[in-house]
DNA sequence: GTCTATAGCCGGATAGAC
DNA sequence: GTCTATCCGGCTATAGAC
């Protein structure tokens, strides 16, 4: 086992987590961390030199875990448009099952330098991202994939990011937050626009 | 003049509003807000009675100057298929004039509380929700015309909000952060699905 | 209404015993 | 590898002069 697997390290970091996903980088401290891992705040520099070093593992924890995920939901078969729903709907779970990665994702779009941006895309997206863009550029031929795929990932997660606010928005109701709706709604709205969205 | 209108309030808020979205309520102090105004730290506490105050009247400044530039979005004349695509360029071109709003809206979202959240929806977004919504029942009758309005939302703001991670995945273009460019793909897809974003 | 000074607390980080 | 004790700087907020 290397330094990077040891039992502490992954315990701190599995507390540490839900702590920055909640509060963000600056609403944490390395105080809450101890208490929520249950050692002293000064053990947690046995394990990480400083704070930001912490959090840039913690981040890299919770999305290798979920780049695992990301691929599985990929082995589709069937028809471009048969692919497309299941992949929609297989991602819309996955997304809604952990909303801490969806605050972590949303936390690095606001605050992440050029590096971490850089690896979240390359380590964890990338694959993903490939795959949806070709069966983009499989269903319109032509098309500019690129912004067909971010326009999928954006209907998926912007549903789930406003969670909080829709109530309080006119015609707002509990089941646009289960994720087979929110699922069927996407895909109607991909394969038809929003004529598809009609009842 | 009330006092919520002195020139000195008005004067700390505007500075602090780019401080806090670019950084968060943890992540700015009242030390550097008082730099960013040009007074003392201390001075600040003569205007607003905390830092949570001060922050709460700096979220409803920006909302407030927004909601007006909302509201003249609104008014669009021709078909339906026009007004959607009027609308949809109008708000692309509102939200990436103002990247500061659009982080202020991303870090509510993440953080604000029941309280803050239904400010939000009732006095900035209500008004235009309601246009949009009942533009999709004209397009769609009989859709679920709050996802329809949600689903327009999420596609202008997160070809906004992932700008500084999509150059590093497969496809990026520079072209993909002008308002045109979006809103044209944006209204494409809603019009016609993918197929509306062929070449 | 703005200043200087400072109280009192909490933050990141270190020293050194065990 | 975890602990206790501690340094020190930055934090919010207050006191009081001008």
């Amino acid at each position: 086992m290397s330094e990077k697997t040891s039992a502490s390290r992954v315990h701190i970091l599995a507390a540490a987590i839900p702590l920055f996903a909640r509060r963000g980088y600056s609403g944490v401290s390395m105080r809450d961390i101890a208490r929520a891992s249950g050692i002293q705040a000064a053990s947690l520099y046995h394990h990480f030199p400083d704070k930001q070093t912490l959090y840039v593992e913690a981040m890299a924890q919770a999305f290798a875990d979920k780049a695992e995920g990301f691929d599985k939901a990929l082995t589709q078969t069937g028809s471009a448009e048969e692919r497309l729903t299941d992949l929609v709907l297989s991602f819309t779970r996955l997304m809604s099952k952990d909303p801490d990665f969806c605050a972590l994702l949303q936390r690095e779009l606001l605050d992440g330098d050029e590096t971490r941006l850089k690896q979240l895309a390359e380590q964890v997206f990338k694959q993903a991202f490939v795959a949806i863009r070709g069966l983009a550029g499989e269903l319109v031929p032509g098309c500019d994939s690129h912004m067909v795929a971010i326009s999928i990932a954006s209907l998926i997660l912007y549903h789930l990011e406003t969670a909080p606010i829709r109530p309080f928005l006119p015609g707002g109701k509990v089941h646009h937050n289960k994720p087979e709706v929110i699922a069927r709604h996407v895909t109607g709205l991909l394969l038809h626009g929003i004529k598809g969205c009609a009842k």
